[in-house]
DNA sequence: GTGGTCTAGACCACG
DNA sequence: GTGGTCTAGACCACC
């Protein structure tokens, strides 16, 4: 479900943060589902306890699960972060996009770029 | 000219090196022009000189400056850098847009977001 | 395992530097294996540890070793550096080859020396 | 005749050294015949004369040209640098060889190579 | 004055 | 314990 890399730079605990993240974000784990336990990811994952604790401190600071005292952690409603995230993300990449812009790139060529990107999402 | 944010979990010698670095690919610094020296720009940023010494290297070890000992530091023609740069901060672009298109923010409102973007840079 | 000359011109980190990069290009470090850590590889050839951290780091920008931060230094499988290390050195060994033709050494010459070359290697 | 690299990191003077010495030892500068002044090759190179002169003294202590006081300085016959210049090249074209050899080039790649070299210089 | 190297010693994040 | 970053201060070659 996860692959991590251990070559890349960044900390684990931020790999497996980002990841969850992602599959949040994504849609791919629906609200209100219940997280894997902290102990049985980080067995899956063959990483220390800690690592896998801090990505779910995160998770939850930043609004994407929440804990339930001797229940478990459950993935938080997209009301809750849904806008906030297309707020932060969508800043993000107006900034790359004006990078991209001052290297010289053709608007042409980044529509272009951006109908093959939601043209391949569709055929998924 | 650069500003250093301390709270930034980035090396301050990556810092100054991506900075100079937009100033070089965006064409705010022309080809052949001497960049300041290693000395004046520490003294300026108020850091060691060895920090800058190294945004230096790495700069000049991706292409962007070349040195001559002794006289210092100066721009790289675009020629031997725009091809390379534009074609990782393309795939960069991609990468995020594809995160953006999975929050769930629809292609119009990204083409509306980049004809703003280069019709600002139009204006200036 | 390695010796230091002060009195060559070059900078310690690259002899360092090329050396270890030699000895995993012959295929003496295998894939995977731990490289000595920067701290004790210092006191070793008796040199500051930033000054081996430099080579460290060079050999991992061109692809020979890879960091896993907190464990330690590996070298890199030889699929990752194999074809531009071959590239790499034919380029510069018919350069060489060019100026040994230029003083007037026969081919013949140099095809028994090959010869010799290959075939000590052979008895090894 | 000359033409300096300012972007190489060598120094100018071993630059200008290395290219007369290629131009003496592949014939193109013939035995006794005169080597430019000092001050008027650093004119043509529109370098300081003190760079030149120190080229000048390096060839003279190896042999590649001897000098007459008011006269200027003149191309050594080959026969008092041949020899030693053809083992020193050829010592270093082996250990290149080797290295060669251990990133697992054939020798049979490296023929062919040779093949060209020596074909292509016939041609001209 | 310029870039380049090196040392000594310190602090931090990571797992 | 590991790699990574940073500072302070020194020395060198080059032109």
């Amino acid at each position: 479900m996860i692959l991590l890399d251990y070559r890349d730079k960044r900390p684990i605990y931020e790999q497996v943060q980002e990841k969850l993240e992602r599959l949040i974000t994504s849609g791919a784990l629906e609200a209100d589902v219940k997280m894997p336990s902290v102990r049985s990811l980080a067995i899956e994952l063959s990483v220390n306890p800690n690592t896998v604790q801090r990505a779910y401190t995160q998770l939850e600071q930043e609004g994407y699960i929440y804990t339930v005292s001797g229940k478990g952690s459950f993935v938080a409603p997209a009301a809750e972060w849904q806008e906030s995230k297309q707020r932060q993300i969508l800043e993000e990449w107006c900034e790359l996009t004006v990078r991209v812009m001052e290297t010289g790139i053709t608007k042409e060529r980044l529509m272009q770029q951006m109908e093959d990107i939601y043209k391949e999402a569709d055929n998924d």
